[in-house]
DNA sequence: TTCGCTGCAAACCTTTTGCATTCGC
DNA sequence: GCGAATGCAAAAGGTTTGCAGCGAA
């Protein structure tokens, strides 16, 4: 088991590749650049740990760019999870789907404290390769899936047992 | 690995016992019976497979019962996952919250076909030690989770390789 | 008689959409 | 100049809430 990388590690390089990387994806599709567009990609690549749109829409005013519209956003998002920039992720409900960076990172899961809230992303291959036997054995060839563990974390837990 | 049992069993006795559980929880806090929400709870429990609030509302009204206010089909809801006679779950997304019945029903998780949407429980006690030795080395009390996995199933296998 | 329960309507919140305008190629 | 991208406002969808009246103990 490992901890998954630290998911703010993104440096100007990585930014660069990930922004070269949209530009040849939007190119491919027929569709055009827009400072616009790769506004909120910065900000959604630079953004450290989840995000929802309304904090995004957010994020790209506090860095100083011109405002976003929050329709925008909502329609430059499911551009970028295309383009494997981002990927949706649940980190269990509250309010709006959440993201945040897949480019230049591993795949993980999440375990969530229910205390106080902490978020620490792991990686487990055992569990990976029992997913793919429990498919097959069901007739399914896996494509994806969902994981979240839920708990009270080491900080947490002298507090409260709940 | 087992597939878990068929969601559609719970007989007559069963209902009843799930009722009794309702009132005598109701009781307890302190608040009062209603015609009303047994036959919410009554359609929640006898509902094959997941549902939504508005299937509830549905649901209620097919079985001949008089009929139910969407808005209080969503103050009861909660009062049925606190007594644990359903369950919150979430079979991906889509529109609204899903719910299933709990209520003398074993622990199990989802895969889902992509292509047909077909869903299949199953229940994999490996994954589930593993997932305890994750949390405990990450420093978490294991409280809950969720587990879906996606795939293609093998009625949709030939027809479309995605 | 006292509260809790219910229906109704309105509010809410996130996300989507139609349209006129602006911007990139 | 053509077509895509954007802002804006309105709509859409699911869920919540305030309130008045009904119903259960």
């Amino acid at each position: 088991m490992r901890r998954a990388s630290h998911p703010s590690m993104l440096g100007p390089e990585g930014l660069n590749r990930a922004l070269e990387h949209l530009r040849a994806f939007v190119r491919r599709k027929g569709l055009k650049s827009s400072l616009v567009r790769e506004s909120v990609a910065r900000a959604a690549l630079e953004h450290v740990g989840h995000f929802t749109a309304e904090e995004l829409v957010r994020s790209v005013r506090e860095r100083g760019a011109e405002d976003v519209h929050p329709a925008t956003v909502y329609r430059v998002l499911p551009l970028l999870v295309e383009a494997e920039l981002i990927h949706q992720t649940l980190v269990s409900g509250g309010e709006g789907q959440r993201y945040e960076r897949a480019f230049e990172r591993e795949h993980h899961d999440h375990i969530i404290c229910s205390s106080c809230g902490k978020v620490v992303e792991f990686h487990f291959e055992a569990i990976e390769l029992l997913q793919n036997d429990v498919a097959k054995s069901l007739g399914f060839r896996l494509t994806g899936h969902i994981h979240e563990l839920f708990g009270v974390c080491s900080a947490c837990e002298p507090l409260a047992r709940t």
